[in-house]
RNA sequence: GCGCCCGUAGCUCAGCUGGAUAGAGCAUCUGGCUUCGAACCAGAGGGUCGGCCGUUCGAAUCGGUCCGGGCGCACCA
């Protein structure tokens, strides 16, 4: 609601300093520090100050009594060194928010490609993947709110060496053949009895380096796709997926394709990709030193201060083809640039209806769907990758894909490590090195870290006994229902609620709270305004009730016009987050809208309220709150209990 | 060695393109449930924004430098 006042504002400003001054400058608009000060406060004058060569708070001064009158503003003022502080009309603001207005949603031009999520399929998916899921799905979710079309991807390396890891200890551990392997799978939770292997195997490889050549043996054969090895391979592969995806949709996670390694294989991609670098003479056959008979990219195409001599393998001397070659290939597929695509299945459809699909190899029997070719790729992968993002970015401006390479983004996030406190909970017995460390980092070849199914439980657990000590008289299912989607709510705002560039330290006692700046809070508002709504029985005609002379009167008290204006500034906390690519700083707004509601809550009794006028306008506010605050735990992917 | 990130209250973190008295949560202390549910609210204490230079009307924010910590820099993915 605020954000159209605002750029009337702004551009009734600039205007005004352009036929009044002369000059073009950016004008910003802020809030005040503190809300006595009104609701806008414009520091123009500080920027004019030099270019005028004036004292800036006479320059306010002027532009108080020159600026002509703007719409919905009541009035302005100096104030402090060269502030103009400007106060709204409350009445105007008050009767935009009550009469129902089109949201006029800015379709974006072209297809947004979002990859996140990722994960090897060899193990039980840990808390960091959880980080990449939630930000990914969340940043979706934002995207699509502003009227984007999205299309979002889960790359399965389903060919790579941690799937031919678990393949080895199956066979050469364990012993254990095809129908073994889908006896084990038919018991509970597969992707923990790989977890354990793979940690084992891992350990194995340590002690017994000869064993490495297994796994050289397994990888070669899960490439070819033949064998009992291969075989072994793709039930791996395609049980853990499924745990997967389980996993995630406990979370609300969706996601509309799942492009496999094993068809970009198949089909060849890289050999299209191969084809154009060497055209274009992205890479070139080294001759000699150490890369002798590689196909490289010199140094200096992705990092300025490397020497080209500093090069990066893309092919090596065998022929086979590195991880950011392929990447290269997948990168030019989501644009459209390989001349390639997919055959697709139907993968599965959530309960919701949404369908999924998985990339095959053939087009016997394959859905009329396609996928890729965007306009923009985020690409969320942790930072520690980005070296190898770079090299990606800088194999599509060598093919003189410009455009594409400034369209791909490295939605980068930093890692969630383990705290020692949580180390020494678990029970895990850390090295004299690892204990020195402020953290550990989570390690699937250790076997260390926490299971994203296991945190999740623990999170229903401790939030059906709270549920179940507040609510004696619901039902069991009940229960469950609201425990889940204050668990889900408790992780995803947990995860949420730091910045992207800061390193989680995860700590139990912290991601297991209910109190304070946590997903429950923000619900926990949700859910009292509900309530107020649902005890106040029909509600008034709003239109009718709330005159502009009522607005009037009632938003005299400070209170209910703070109240108001924090509702409104909805729109622009969803837009602000969106720009700065910081799902952090919606969730924040949440829980500062829900402190706002909390203190509301506090000081004005909605349902025993003697004033009919009074009454109906707190109904709206409250109407008000809850269907903001809605919108925005929509994007964060956190659902309101029904009661809690 | 080179590159990226971080250093803000006892702890965990915010702080948007430099802007008015640096903010939350947790923890500690005090007060509030016969009043729409206290997973809540009100209040208190607690900070040389790692150090030092610089840029400017103005710096937690920009630049330089030093100190401390993390992560990258493979013919592994």
């Amino acid at each position: 609601m605020l954000s159209k006042l605002e750029s009337r504002i702004l551009s009734a400003v600039s205007q005004h300093i352009l036929i009044r001054y002369g000059v073009e400058i950016p004008v910003a608009l802020e809030q005040p520090r503190q809300a006595s000060f009104g609701e806008f406060a414009l520091p123009v004058a500080f920027q004019l100050a030099r270019q005028l060569k004036k004292a800036p708070r006479a320059i306010a001064e002027e532009l108080v009594a020159e600026l002509p009158t703007i719409d919905g503003v009541q009035s302005l003022e100096a104030a402090g060194g060269g502030y103009i502080n400007l106060r709204l009309n409350r009445e105007a603001l008050c009767a935009a928010a009550i009469a129902p207005s089109a949201i006029a949603a800015a379709a974006g031009d072209g297809k947004v490609i979002v990859e996140h999520t990722n994960i090897n399929p060899n193990k039980a998916a840990h808390i960091g993947h959880l980080r990449n899921a939630i930000l990914g799905d969340t940043f979706v979710k934002m995207l699509r709110a502003s009227g984007q079309n999205v299309e979002v991807q889960n790359y399965i390396d389903n060919t790579g060496v941690q799937v031919a890891d678990v393949v080895v200890g199956f066979h050469y551990l364990e012993k254990m053949g095809q129908a073994d392997v889908e006896a084990l799978l038919a018991q509970e939770k597969f992707d923990y009895a790989c977890w354990d292997l793979y940690a084992r195997i891992s350990q194995y490889y340590k002690d017994n380096p000869e064993a490495l050549q297994w796994r050289r043996d397994t990888l070669h054969a899960i490439e070819s796709g033949e064998g009992e090895l291969a075989e072994l391979g793709r039930i791996v592969a395609d049980a853990i997926v499924e745990c997967h995806m389980n996993t995630m949709w406990r979370l609300g996670i969706q996601y509309d394709v799942l492009p496999r390694e094993s068809e970009i294989l198949h089909l060849k991609f890289w050999a299209s990709a191969f084809e154009q670098l060497k055209e274009q003479k992205a890479i070139y056959l080294e001759t000699e030193g150490k890369n002798s008979g590689c196909w490289v990219m010199p140094g200096s195409a992705f990092d300025e201060n490397r020497e080209d001599e500093d090069s990066k393998v893309i092919v090596r001397s065998n022929g086979t083809v590195t991880y950011v070659g392929k990447d290269i290939a997948y990168q030019m597929w989501k644009f459209g640039l390989l001349g390639k695509d997919f055959y697709y299945q139907p993968f599965r459809t959530y309960s919701d209806g949404h369908p999924v699909f998985v990339s095959t190899a053939s087009p016997d029997g394959a859905a009329a769907v396609s996928f890729g070719g965007g306009r923009k790729v985020f690409n969320v992968i942790d930072s520690r990758q980005s070296y190898l993002q770079d090299v990606v970015v800088a194999g599509l401006k060598a093919l003189n894909y410009h455009a594409q390479a400034a369209n791909s983004i490295h939605f980068s996030y930093e890692m969630v490590a383990m705290s020692p406190r949580a180390c020494v909970e678990m029970g895990i017995e850390l090295s004299a090195e690892d204990q020195a460390k402020p953290y550990v980092e989570v390690s699937g070849r250790k076997g260390l870290g926490v299971k994203a199914d296991d945190l999740i439980d623990k999170l229903i657990d401790s939030a059906l006994a709270e549920v179940g000590s507040r609510n004696a008289d619901k039902t069991d299912d009940e229960k469950f229902a609201a425990a889940s989607a204050i668990a889900i709510g408790a992780l995803r705002y947990f995860m949420l609620k730091f910045t992207r560039n800061t390193v989680i330290a995860f700590d139990f006692q912290e991601a297991l709270s209910f109190t304070g700046e946590t997903g429950p809070y923000v619900q926990y508002g949700a859910v009292r305004s509900g309530k107020i709504l649902l005890k106040a029985g029909d509600l008034p005609d709003y239109a009718a009730v709330l005159t502009g002379a009522v607005c009037a009167r009632l938003l005299e008290d400070e209170g209910l016009w703070q109240h108001l204006l924090a509702v409104s500034r909805t729109d622009q906390a969803i837009a602000a987050a969106l720009t700065a690519g910081e799902p952090a700083h919606l969730a924040r707004f949440a829980f500062q809208l829900t402190q706002q509601y909390s203190s509301f809550y506090r000081d004005y009794p909605v349902i025993q309220e003697s004033d009919a006028e009074k009454r109906a306008f707190l109904l709206w506010l409250t109407g008000q709150f809850r269907a903001q605050l809605d919108r925005t735990l929509h994007i964060l992917g956190i659902q309101v209990p029904a009661f809690m």
